[in-house]
DNA sequence: CTATAATGACTGACCAGTCAGTTATTAAGC
DNA sequence: GCTTAATAACTGACTGGTCAGTCATTATAG
């Protein structure tokens, strides 16, 4: 972005950033296929033919969108887990709350939503986004379990299924906010939600008096 | 709907069950948008005339593959809650095995992501789904956890979120099974996945023997 | 004047929706 | 039973509009 090294004037700083960002809006309130690049090249505040110059077709543009939108974030946010020296429960709210900052929060939080809706049509960015993007991110909370459970401060349980369990309600406020929560349809306040979250996976719902049998029998 | 008063034979019988059938698996798969009607009628086995005998437009039939496919099995399953006699945890687990048989497992396990996918180019039936699906089921919950508090099982928490907590993994089962699930990605046994979920929500992950502060204090 | 960037009218493929025509089913006449 | 008439069910070629992708032309910079 910053001009690199043309001492008065830029030639031309256009690197389609704004390209991106129109389209990553267009895409996610529409869909991919209801989406029209003439509307991307307005909302982007150039032509259709301009559009062509950087990418060679819609198909390469969503991948763009994909690719540059999210990797260099999640990448950014890897070495938090290394880093950390508090507790691991501090470790999994910090996880959540920086993952929503970046992510859920921005207009990125539209990228699973609009993943789910369009993997059928993209094996291949879905499996490209499955691995650079789910399981990277799936490995963060692996380790933070894995640390949890390590110095005694979780139980042990199955971790890959735990991972899932404890992003779901996150990924789903995210996608939430970018489909029905547009329509008027309730919502929940974002920092309000997660503590509930974090202290139901920590506490568990079940009163402390209570005798809780974990899987499945009566009592 | 039934014969009223032909004696001895049916005229017809075609109520379009197999084009509602065959548009729900398309749109699931395919998207609303990049779902051909030629194809929907190819797979029921008619020409796409037959379907515009039955469904005005493109629209209507959307409309009809979330009216009639979800609305009669969640007013079927309602009474569940008021029938049931065990404890608030087994009602819990209940619920959500009922959820999967009847709709997370069956091909209306699609509607979810279809929805998500789709609300922002429907509102008026995203808000249909909204009041008559997603509220209707909400209640259930509550009125599932509102009977734990009351007969002590369950802490005192915030319903209205921990409905969502708690769902949020379900709903992400189907929707991964139907979106990058289906493109090789890993998925869970649901069984055991949500024998898991249980687990934590009843108990949480954190240790017996550790102190946990729930809200984000440190310790 | 040359080179580069940007444009937007144009084209061809695609597909929702239509409708004149075909086939299947039932009823009527004998 | 057999033939014909009447109606219902279905078909698929066609049309009109939409939009991804192209390219001859225009604008701008040096």
């Amino acid at each position: 972005m910053l001009p690199i090294e043309s001492p008065r004037q830029r030639r031309k700083e256009a690197r389609p950033a704004e390209l991106l960002a129109a389209a990553l809006e267009m895409f996610v309130e529409k869909g991919f296929a209801a989406t029209r690049l003439d509307d991307v090249a307005k909302r982007a505040g150039v032509s259709k033919g301009t559009l062509y110059l950087y990418f060679d077709s819609k198909d390469a543009l969503f991948k763009a969108v994909i690719q540059e939108g999210i990797v260099p974030v999640l990448q950014q946010g890897a070495g938090m887990v290394e880093r950390h020296t508090g507790s691991s429960a501090d470790l999994l709210r910090d996880l959540i709350a920086a993952w929503w900052q970046l992510i859920g929060n921005t207009h990125l939080g539209g990228v699973p939503k609009l993943m789910i809706s369009e993997a059928g049509n993209f094996p291949e960015i879905a499996t490209y986004y499955y691995e650079n993007v789910i399981l990277r991110g799936r490995d963060l909370m692996r380790r933070t379990l894995q640390r949890g459970i390590d110095q005694g401060e979780f139980r042990a349980l199955n971790i890959e299924q735990a991972i899932d369990v404890i992003f779901a309600p996150v990924l789903m406020m995210a996608i939430w906010r970018h489909s029905l929560g547009a329509c008027g349809c309730g919502q929940h306040d974002p920092e309000s939600y997660f503590a509930t979250h974090l202290d139901m996976m920590l506490c568990g719902i079940a009163h402390p008096s209570a005798t809780v049998q974990p899987d499945g029998m009566h009592s």
